[in-house]
RNA sequence: GGGCGCUUAGCUCAGCUGGUUCAGAGCACCUGCCUUACAAGCAGGGGGUCGGGGGUUCAAAUCCCUCAGCGCCCACCA
């Protein structure tokens, strides 16, 4: 057998790796005889390129397709994509606008079809990234949002709506872009605290009879008043109301209203009401059919109505106005003023609310059955306290905006007359005249938005399955996977996707069936400092740049061991080198399997000398190696149940945790350190080939179970250590829960006591001599005191001790032991190092005392909680009877101790 | 204003239904080792009254109340 090389090169390997699995179609997946398990994959934007919050995110989703996969299930992925209205329109327009031309320039058309060009270049580079970090997605079931397929369901689904009437035009106050020349959903606004300037303006009454203080922080707007509220039970005003102001600076009467909304406590108790652009006053101003003027253009500068303003940028003309009034002795005062206003989530400019026509879906009926759902438990959210947040939204949900002022999305299917007096939704120019009976030879124009890149994503769970709308399509796909089991995303688009893909699924699938049984939400990636990573704070790290100093193996064992659910991850994000160091402990824990690896069969190939050894000596080595494969089997068989109840709960750090102790310590340290040790004694090739293939096969079975976090290397060392033909994959094998030994029927006496009592008196001894400073190099003998059953185990074990702990001699139950000796007792051994002239028996008298005051203490509180009735009478036996136990070790230890201070004292210097 | 969460070692975090020497891991730090699988390693070590206070209990890091600090979500007062 060829042995694998000295040094495990990620870059080469998983690439290698990656390209066979494609080749060998390993993620394809479709209805089967087996369970099916899936998956829908939050499908990025087309100008998304990978971050960290996808390699989290990534993995996780990997790590259960795989799982499942290797659990024998029908797994299956379903990758795709987002159109991404608004962020690849804009891509698209700043390409024009470095060649100096803008879309008008172009014309919807063309515009288009620059944009689908754009995608052909640029779009989907993170397709390739989620190849380099491994996820097994079935890519033939790739959808991008605007297929064909996915754009009829959207249609469909439109349509459907509007016919029902739940999809309804209004003109609505909107929060609207003025960059993006857009309105936006509710969703895509983040409120942030601004510091500005409150302005109290005088408005004169009509008649000449006075003056009205009115606060306000947009006096640009003033323009487009229509009326002043004060409170109707706000005596200081009463008899005023019906009476009429003027507005400053334009000079309109306008009336004085009595509304609840006027709060008498804040600024002045006046407030000015502007119906167009405040979305409270247009509420009142519904209320008091009051008209509705607009003096804010949809680019933010202010039209005609603002008279000498015109044309002026909103913030431009607020300070034009100020001055203005200040000058015309209509400004009472000025102060700062902090409070909360919406910006564009993606633009990051200073959202206008903004009045206009505009299509909306009604929730309420959708949401019912979507909150019922979370409720019953048919989807389940991990963690559970999102349940809470997520019923408080779906209660109290508004309607949702779902027209967007773009040309890149799915356009709306709504047809009007050209008077525009008749309109309808339809799939076509033609189907719209039959549903207005209208003559063939009537002329209809569409709708000019385009729809929420939403409306498309909250179909997913039905158009990745091959809904375009119609009964039939993708049926098979739909009964088989659906509903899928796992959703993984983050908290952040809970309401945006998460909920209305709930609300789209249980309306739209023929069976009524919920998308998805379980959400895992993800945790927040932040930098050490807290912070979110992001491109603009320098603080994001390109994950490709990282995964190829430490290999995608290592960075995705380092995220799920590093990322709790629920709670956020702290990066230790270098800014200089945009390096992330603690990636090391992924790729030290890869190099230490491959290591191990290396050597297993290292040991396999070599070739022995013959040596001399006793027939007692090589029984004995054979009875160890016996008790240790029995030991390492019953290990292994808790931590894989362990692991798979790590899963099955979403305990995802668990699993890696799990798998990192049971191979270092248990594997590496512990086992292989000791058949190191006791195939020394062996010769016979087949006797030393048993033992060694136990070893393989515990190997193997780890590598399967750690194949869901690290495909490649386990792929790599599987094919290298077992010798598979490159077509067959680890990810299509199968874990055991349980591994025979060797030897059946082994006495299992010592699996666990004997073998935990000999790695404590390894690890006294070695205690022993670090605190003593001992060179590794000298070699003392060690005597031990011990009773009992454990006697025989570590008699046995003498050459295993000598070993590990480097003496040259290890005596058992020897009396009395001479010489200069420091001594500690662990789990009820009396261990002694013979240390020769160098020790300080002061040193070591007040070395023991202090052990002896320590274990007195505990002795003290064991007796008292022994002595206290309500213990002893209301705690369950068993706890009863461990304290008592402690209680009679512990003085015996002393009592050992004791003895041993005092056989010191005799000995001669 | 309403809701949710967090606070355990210098740092990042585990500790599930209260009780096994339960106060842990990784990193960092200190000491000693290039012991032919691994210095990306091995052996050993220091360090925390589990945010403060109160309560329930025989028993609290764990359950309840309260206070403080931090964070998130929702709603947004001119």
């Amino acid at each position: 057998m060829d042995l694998i090389p000295k040094v495990y090169v990620p870059s080469e390997s998983e690439q290698r790796w990656y390209e066979q699995w494609q080749r060998d179609n390993a993620f394809a997946s479709s209805p089967s005889s087996r369970q099916p398990y899936s998956i829908l994959m939050p499908p990025p934007n087309v100008t998304g390129i990978l971050h960290f919050g996808h390699v989290l995110n990534v993995t996780l989703q990997d790590i259960y397709i795989r799982w499942k996969r290797l659990q024998g299930a029908e797994s299956c992925w379903f990758p795709g994509m987002d159109h991404a209205g608004i962020a690849t329109q804009t891509k698209v327009e700043q390409e024009l606008k470095s060649e100096g031309k803008t879309r008008y320039d172009l014309g919807r058309e063309a515009f288009i079809e620059r944009t689908w060009e754009w995608k052909k270049k640029y779009g989907g580079v993170i397709d390739q990234q989620l190849r380099t970090l491994g996820a097994s997605c079935d890519w033939d079931r790739s959808l991008f949002t605007m297929d064909a397929s996915a754009s009829r369901a959207v249609q469909h689904v439109f349509i459907e709506l509007f016919d029902e009437g739940l999809i309804y035009r209004g003109k609505r106050i909107v929060n609207w872009s003025p960059v993006a020349q857009s309105a936006l959903s509710d969703e895509e606004v983040v409120f942030r605290e601004v510091h500005e300037q409150i302005y109290t303006m005088r408005y004169h009454l009509e008649d000449g009879s006075g003056t009205m203080l009115v606060a306000t922080v947009r006096p640009e707007t003033i323009f487009a008043d229509v009326a002043l509220a004060v409170n109707p039970n706000d005596e200081r005003y009463t008899h005023l109301i019906g009476k009429s102001v003027i507005i400053p600076l334009r000079n309109t009467p306008i009336p004085i209203i009595a509304d609840e909304y006027a709060d008498p406590t804040f600024g002045t108790g006046v407030v000015k009401i502007t119906p167009a652009h405040d979305p409270n006053d247009f509420i009142v101003g519904t209320r008091h059919n009051l008209p509705m003027p607009s003096c804010i253009n949809p680019d933010a500068t202010l039209n005609d109505m603002a008279g000498e303003f015109a044309g002026l940028d909103r913030f431009v003309a607020r300070k034009r106005v100020v001055k203005a009034l200040e000058a015309n002795e209509l400004l009472e005062k000025s102060e700062p003023y902090t409070h909360n206003v919406g910006f564009s989530e993606r633009g990051d400019e200073a959202i206008e609310p903004f009045l206009s026509d505009q299509w909306f879906v009604r929730m309420e009926s959708l949401a019912a059955p979507a909150l019922k759902a979370v409720q019953s438990g048919d989807v389940k959210l991990h963690p559970e306290h999102w349940i809470k947040t997520y019923e408080h939204w779906m209660s109290n949900i508004r309607d949702w905006c779902i027209s967007r002022q773009l040309w890149w999305g799915h356009r709306i299917p709504v047809y009007y007359t050209m008077d525009g007096t008749g309109f309808t939704a339809a799939a076509s120019e033609d189907e719209a005249r039959k549903k207005l009976n209208l003559g063939a030879d009537v002329q209809l124009r569409q709708d000019n938005d385009v729809l929420d890149t939403w409306f498309s994503a909250w179909l997913w769970p039905l158009t990745t399955m091959g809904w375009d709308g119609t009964p039939e399509s993708g049926k098979e796909i739909r009964d088989f996977y659906l509903p899928t089991n796992l959703l993984v995303t983050g908290p952040d688009i809970i309401f945006f996707w998460v909920a209305r893909m709930i609300m789209a699924t249980l309306k739209f699938d023929v069976k009524k069936r919920v998308p998805f049984t379980d959400v895992y939400f993800t945790s927040i990636i932040r930098d050490s400092k807290g912070r979110k990573l992001s491109k603009s704070l320098g603080n994001s790290p390109d994950p490709i740049g990282v995964i190829d100093r430490y290999g995608a193996d290592a960075v995705r064992f380092t995220m799920i061991y590093l990322a709790p659910l629920g709670t956020d991850v702290r990066l230790d994000v270098d800014e200089k080198t945009q390096d992330i160091p603690s990636m090391e402990l992924g790729r030290n824990f890869a190099n230490k399997i491959w290591n191990v690896a290396r050597f297993l069969q290292m040991k396999k190939s070599e070739q022995r000398d013959a040596e001399v050894r006793s027939d007692q000596e090589i029984a004995n080595a054979i009875l160890r190696l016996q008790y240790d494969a029995t030991w390492l089997k019953y290990r292994y068989e808790g931590v894989y149940k362990d692991i798979k109840a790590a899963l099955d709960d979403f305990r995802i750090t668990e699993y890696s945790k799990l798998l990192h102790e049971f191979i270092w310590i248990d594997y590496c340290s512990i086992y292989v350190e000791k058949l190191k040790i006791n195939l020394e004694f062996l010769e016979d090739q087949n006797e030393r080939a048993k033992y060694l293939e136990f070893a393989f096969s515990i190997m193997e079975n780890l590598l399967i179970l750690l194949h869901p976090v690290m495909p490649f290397i386990t792929e790599e060392l599987w094919h290298g250590l077992f010798s598979k033909p490159t077509d067959v994959s680890i990810g299509n094998s199968t874990p055991h829960a349980s591994v025979p030994t060797p030897d059946e029927g082994i006495e299992e006496r010592y699996h666990t006591t004997g073998q935990a009592v000999l790695l404590a008196v390894v690890e006294s001894v070695r205690r022993m001599r670090s605190e003593l400073n001992i060179s590794p190099s000298i070699k003392l003998p060690v005597v031990l005191e011990a009773d009992g059953d454990v006697v025989e185990f570590l008699a046995l074990h003498i050459p295993v001790i000598m070993s590990m702990t480097r003496a040259n001699s290890v005596s058992i139950n020897i009396d009395p032991p001479l010489g200069k000796y420091t001594t500690q007792v662990v789990r009820g051994v009396n261990i002694a190092l013979e240390v020769g002239g160098t020790i300080d028996v002061e040193k070591e008298r007040e070395r023991l005392t202090k052990e002896i005051e320590r274990l007195q203490v505990l002795v003290r509180g064991v007796s008292a909680k022994l002595s206290n009735e309500g213990f002893v009478a209301k705690a369950k036996p068993e706890v009863v009877e461990a304290e008592r136990k402690k209680l009679s070790d512990w003085t015996q230890t002393i009592e050992t101790l004791q003895r041993n201070m005092d056989a010191m004292a005799s000995t001669p210097q």
